[in-house]
DNA sequence: CGTAAGGTTGAGGTAACTCAAGCTCGGTGG
DNA sequence: CCACCGAGCTTGAGTTACCTCAACCTTACG
């Protein structure tokens, strides 16, 4: 939708505005506003992407036009690698954010293990069926919480940056029982939220919070 | 717990006994009961395997002692790739099964694609997703028996070979739920079943199954 | 013949969904 | 400056779909 991607979508060769050095590094970083796309499904993926900072959304449509949230991607982690060479999802910044894109072309050596990645993603993936099927809501939100948490090991207090409907996207929600459940998180003295948005937790109890997760 | 198991499990350096050659194809296939373990969690992962006939299910058990299983494997395809060298979850074969082994020593080069592998898996996990949340149990169903007749494209008869509670432990489900839906396939001419144990699926509908799952 | 495993069916409870309303905060236009 | 509106979040009331518990059926096996 905006202007870079305009140049991008479709016919354009991503990336190829970067230098002709193949699976170089020293592709320039893309800087992105808040929802703003990266790439679309049916678009051709000639490159792969690591978070520099904010975060990223990657999703699907279905035939009902339910969107599902696949991952969310955080500081470091990498996106974008695909079986075959066409996108089969959207990848969109979830906030501010500038990502480095890396051109993996057909027989290009990238200067990154591929296959760690796609391990590791395919491990984050299979996590995440055990958190949607471990059924009860407050589970599934505490769940990612903690996720989030994750990602400030340091921190007690850090902006999530995703909306509710986000959060329900991702875990197979509603937005109401999303709210409803960071409700309760605030009423067992899990957490505190903060902001405008109430989207800035502040953990006040992480043993409880873990203990919920179980 | 089976005879050969008991070589492979800890200590023993699985496929040793296959050879010295490193990732060779020439490892034996190995013959599996059905429910025999192959591997178990906190196991070292030393090799990787093919499906060559039967089918395999690979799962996790959680805190609850709930069993969750993240994926069938059926002929032609690979399980066991971790991303660490211990392993995350437990593989049984479903019924009486065939498989081949490949080591993947450290700095291996095996005879196999492994970032494709990994890339299938992802795919595969990632779709998992998105049936599984596509709350309906029936649609859950319905995307299970599609994903079996996806198995025999020619024939519109084929046993599943899975129990009714690994469905349910497969898609997030009950027993009883499971049971359920497959008498409304029944009702609604989608399918019959048949064997002692209903597991044998004839395709009445394909259509209609498929129209099912969206 | 009794028991166990796997499957089906019924009745009742409960958690999450749906629909609706209300709130706060910004932005826009009169 | 104030009024209005929309986006995002929360809360309440009613409904529905799945889970739980229980009974029953068939088949295999000791």
């Amino acid at each position: 939708m905006l202007q870079h991607h305009a140049t991008i979508t479709q016919t354009a060769i991503p990336g190829s505005r970067h230098g002709t050095a193949v699976g170089t590094t020293k592709d320039q970083s893309i800087k992105l506003k808040a929802n703003e796309t990266i790439y679309s499904e049916g678009e051709h993926a000639l490159a792969i992407y690591q978070v520099e900072t904010g975060a990223v959304r990657i999703y699907r449509l279905m035939a009902s036009g339910q969107r599902y949230i696949l991952t969310f991607c955080g500081e470091g982690e990498w996106f974008g690698l695909e079986t075959g060479n066409v996108r089969t999802d959207f990848a969109e910044a979830v906030c501010e954010a500038s990502i480095k894109p890396f051109r993996t072309n057909q027989n290009a050596v990238v200067p990154v293990d591929l296959l760690h990645i796609a391990l590791t993603n395919l491990a984050k993936a299979q996590h995440k069926q055990l958190v949607i099927t471990e059924q009860s809501a407050l589970k599934r939100v505490a769940a990612f919480v903690c996720e989030m948490a994750d990602r400030h090991p340091d921190d007690l207090e850090f902006d999530m940056m995703m909306s509710r409907s986000d959060v329900a996207d991702y875990l197979g929600l509603t937005v109401e029982t999303v709210a409803r459940c960071f409700t309760k998180l605030r009423e067992k003295g899990v957490l505190c939220l903060k902001g405008k948005l109430q989207r800035i937790v502040r953990l006040l109890d992480r043993d409880a919070l873990i203990a919920l997760t179980i």
